[in-house]
RNA sequence: CGGGAUGUGGCUCAGCCUGGUUAGAGCGCUGCACUGGGGGUGCAGAGGUCGCAAGUUCGAAUCUUGUCAUCCCGACCA
């Protein structure tokens, strides 16, 4: 439109858009939806209000489920004795680079005038990165016999993995998340908790954040320090990288074995348990943007969502009253009805700013529908509605508006897993040679979005290293479906029984 | 830890190369007015001593040295 050149607006809340810097746009859609922002400690972030709620209608929906599955929560320390950080040689490997570290208990004076660290501990004390030791440990004193098990239990706490290079939800030094930790008698039940969970994080990504995920078995090299198995859930992200969204893994009695946790069997044998762990953290919030939003903003999907519709009275002085009163009413009939079993989630903006700017505020933060009702709709019966993936606001009747309104936030909800889908599909292909490999994930420029979701087959992992590595491509996961097929390999050319998903990663 | 860059009002930055009266802009913020289905317009304001330290100089945001911090690119990662 040549004439948007004439006023001072962009055309797009967001600069810049996805298309000219992909990692930039990003930053600036957390910015401007308020959801966070840099704190002084770096790598730390300040979750604020609006992308605190996300967290917490996440954290909900996902307990009921862990609840539903027959889990109970509990809370283990945020220090763990760096000794039993030891007691497991891989696990040590995979994350002693990234441990916080305690090392004194009290602070004095300094000559300086400044304070200096005092009181070195016994023991230095390393702050969780995540908690399988001390939970072992723990359940080590706990089970004694068969009778004990399972032990089914979650907690969610805060972990540190002091990472180099840090993005905002993505990756940050600290980060909340829910870690799951159970015991199990046999290794089958261990693997089918293990599959269970993975479940209900496909569940939760695909109809809660609807962002569809494929399930799959991590390589050995991706494996979680100390797992036998590790499943996660990968989504493709809007710039056609891959994001793991979620973990379980089986641990086999790697960890049982050294925490010691063993208990008498039926037949009267010691024997160690089997174990798994599971998780998800903020990262998901970093997921969600990265799927659904676009140049003007973040994009909720309406079951995450903290307000579902944000009402705009318009009015000038003297039609304040009978506005407002107008506005009360429809907030009321509205928050009466329901969607995905619960009440709508109605609020009313009458801040006075300007109309456009409120507008605005509203579509940067991702608000599924927004109304605005005047002097003129009043007359009409009608409401001013705009919902958040469509172009252009359309008037409708209000009572059509009241009784469809949990059937249009289903919609919405439905058509951004579709869109999330489509682009998923549309990028993904199936390569069977390297010079195939090597066009798709070259890079094609600076800013420019290119590769996407590639199914290989593949003999032998350690002999594709050096080509991803040059290309910065990973092996995401061998998918659990459509993944029967024989055929070779694509660098080697040699007999292979399985393909993987290739792809860049965050 | 290797390579590169930057530190000036709340934010983004200009000024620095070619040192010189009260250090600038846009955005944001405060107030008033006009507006009022759209992030508008006008007027009036608040707010910085230029990361820190030392040095050169009659004089430094501008030059020198040191130092601290941050950011980007690599090796590592939910």
């Amino acid at each position: 439109m040549r004439g948007d050149r004439m006023s001072k607006a962009p055309r797009t809340a967001i600069s810049p858009t996805r298309e000219e810097n992909y990692p930039e746009w990003y930053q600036q859609v957390i910015r401007a939806a308020d959801l966070a922002e840099n704190s002084p400690v770096r790598g730390c972030m300040v979750i604020k209000p609006w992308g605190y709620q996300l967290w917490e209608n996440v954290q909900r929906a996902l307990d009921d489920m862990f609840k539903a599955t027959g889990h109970q929560n509990a809370y283990f320390p945020l220090f763990i004795p760096m000794s039993y950080l030891e007691k497991e040689a891989e696990h040590v490997d995979g994350f002693a680079k990234e441990c916080a570290v305690v090392t004194h208990h009290r602070l004095e004076p300094d000559p300086d005038g400044g304070l200096r660290p005092a009181g070195k501990l016994e023991e230095p004390l390393i702050v969780r990165p995540t908690s399988e030791t001390i939970i072992g440990a723990t359940y080590a004193k706990w089970v004694q016999s068969y009778r004990d098990l399972p032990i089914l239990i979650n907690q969610w706490a805060n972990v540190v993995r002091w990472e180099m290079r840090t993005r905002m939800f993505l990756r940050t030094a600290e980060f909340l998340w829910q870690e799951g930790h159970t015991v199990h008698a046999t290794s089958e039940e261990a693997v089918e908790e293990t599959e269970k969970m993975v479940e209900v994080y496909r569940d939760f990504a695909e109809n809660w954040m609807a962002m569809p995920v494929i399930v799959g078995s991590k390589t050995p090299l991706e494996r979680f320090p100390g797992a036998v198995e590790t499943l996660s859930i990968e989504a493709m992200m809007q710039d056609r990288k891959a994001l793991q969204a979620g973990t379980s893994h089986f641990l086999g009695q790697n960890f049982s074995k050294a925490q010691e946790i063993k208990f008498q069997s039926e037949s009267g044998d010691i024997e160690f348990a089997w174990t798994t762990s599971w998780g998800v953290s903020t990262r998901l919030i970093g997921a969600l943007i990265m799927t659904h939003s676009d140049d003007d903003g973040l994009v909720l999907p309406p079951r995450l969502a903290p307000t579902h519709v944000v009402i705009q009275p318009i009015y000038k002085d003297d039609s304040r009253a009978e506005v407002m009163e107008y506005v009360q009413s429809l907030r009321d009939e509205l928050a009466a009805q329901t969607y995905a079993n619960a009440p709508v989630r109605v609020t009313i903006d009458d801040r006075d700013i300007r109309g456009g700017e409120k507008k605005w505020y509203h579509v940067k933060r991702g608000v599924p529908i927004r109304l605005e009702v005047g002097p003129k709709d009043m007359a009409a019966g009608t409401v001013f509605c705009g919902i958040r993936n469509q172009p252009k606001s359309v008037g409708i009747d209000r009572a059509e508006l009241v009784a469809t309104i949990g059937e249009k936030l289903a919609t919405l909800q439905q058509e951004l897993f579709d869109a999330a889908l489509k682009m998923r599909e549309d990028n993904t292909v199936e390569l069977k040679s390297e010079a195939e490999f090597r066009d798709f994930f070259a890079d094609k420029g600076d800013t420019a979005i290119t590769g996407g979701f590639a199914w290989c087959h593949y003999s032998d992992e350690d002999s594709l290293q050096p080509l991803l590595k040059e290309l910065k491509v990973t092996i995401r996961c061998v998918p659990r479906t459509d993944n029967a097929t024989e055929g070779t390999c694509f660098l080697t050319g040699k007999p292979a029984a399985q393909r993987a998903i290739f792809a860049k990663a965050y």
